[in-house]
DNA sequence: CAGATAACTTTCCATCATGGAAAGTTTTAA
DNA sequence: TTAAAACTTTCCATGATGGAAAGTTATCTG
């Protein structure tokens, strides 16, 4: 049986997740002012993620400005699956 | 936009509420055998659920033995469903 | 009727999560 | 070379969560 994971279920944490699972790459101002928290708040909620191999953070430049792009790992894409599927299954059928 | 419900979000209140969504009443024992937890974590997590309204619980015997009945409130049901739509919008949307 | 037992409830305690604020770091622009 | 952007880390306070153990209350047993 699926269980929820503790790293994914967080509020912020799910968002971020669901956000990164249908696209290549997202910049963290974008997830910033999407989840509408502080800079502190998104910095370890991703170091959190990256912490158990689940996104990964990779620094390029744009428009002449350092950024962070984060992606997820196919860790992360599988255990973000394996998370949803969890939740239906108490969703659904408890 | 629909948000999540803190007190609904945390994983046992979760699957506490989703137990409930589809019976009429259930009793202590039973959830807490289907949560596998200790009676102490089930009687904060109800009792947490209960403060906002969500269930109500009602005392009644059974062979004999005192037993504690667990229902979802109206107000416990739409908080339930709201949180379950909101939850799809972060996982579909996103 | 007294003590035992079931079925919770509450308290105590330790740990962890989360967030805001502020200070710190690094890189690039002016 | 100073300023600013874009994060990162530290500090601090608060709140959640859980286990263990003690406390309650109702009923069963001898």
């Amino acid at each position: 049986m699926s269980q929820l994971d503790p790293v994914i279920h967080a509020p912020n944490r799910l968002r971020i997740c669901a956000m990164l699972v249908t696209s290549a790459e997202l910049d963290f101002k974008l997830i910033k002012l999407q989840l509408d928290v502080s800079d502190s708040v998104l910095s370890k909620q991703l170091k959190a993620l990256e912490e158990v191999g689940y996104i990964e953070t990779k620094k390029r430049n744009q428009n002449g400005r350092p950024r962070t792009w984060i992606s997820l790992t196919d860790k992360g894409q599988s255990a973000f699956e394996s998370h949803v599927t969890a939740l239906q299954n108490i969703i659904n059928i408890s």
